[in-house]
DNA sequence: TCGATATTTCAACGATACTGGAAGTATGGA
DNA sequence: TCCATACTTCCAGTATCGTTGAAATATCGA
């Protein structure tokens, strides 16, 4: 990841409104939620939200759908991805306690996701 | 980590001035750098990466100490790890292919600081 | 104590970002 | 075709950010 992009994605998150709305996105999982019901969760003015949506969607960070009159956004975890692993390679390079925690925060994520793959399976 | 922290942390980083010069600290390691060694490298006027230098260190990535005339800065760790991790479990819940993709840097990231360590030892 | 060096603080400005009212666009149903 | 719904875009006001010149502070050596 250039660090342009890597700019753009760490401003789209550096927003408690924005970083509010994508945590949702990804509580949302693949579903994704409509811009409405975004807007009514978190009390934002759907003109407000759409603007903060937007940021995001052109950071890379959600993509959109239209489904009839509503449009479904949800959380695009690639560039999420590539944007942790830029912080982790590129700007805490050689540290062993930064890749030792994040190493152990990843094993938990995908204890989980196991665990919940058993679950609905 | 508390959302209003990540905003900062975020924030910091989001901005190509503040985050070349962290990756510059990073790259220090642990002896640092100077201001005035920052600046020339980077080309910024003193004060302007002053004011750079205190907003990075406001939101806890870097640390100061004064040795003699200058003021020697350095990469601050964990704060870092604490970003990583927050951006991965809360911001990416779930998700096997970001806890995958993150494992594998981690894990090329361990890799290379071992071998560096052997290398210097 | 004085001057040189290293850095920060202050004040002011221009630029950019954020918000929300009003108007516009797209879709579906009567 | 017309209306209601669901969003977006436009625009203007306000707030916040980023940079810089000038002045202040801290340290060291003579």
């Amino acid at each position: 990841m250039e660090i342009k992009t890597a700019v753009t994605s760490l401003s789209a998150l550096a927003h408690e409104g924005r970083l509010t709305v994508f945590r949702a996105l990804v509580r949302a999982g693949q579903s994704g939620m409509a811009a409405g019901r975004i807007a009514d969760e978190s009390g934002t003015p759907a003109n407000t939200l759409s603007a903060q949506l937007n940021i995001l969607s052109q950071a890379g960070l959600i993509t959109s759908e239209r489904q009839g009159r509503s449009i479904i956004y949800s959380a695009c975890f690639d560039q999420m991805s590539d944007l942790i692993v830029f912080l982790m390679e590129d700007c805490c390079a050689g540290e062993a306690c930064v890749a030792t925690s994040v190493e152990a925060a990843a094993n938990r994520v995908l204890c989980c996701t196991t665990e919940n793959k058993e679950l609905t399976q």
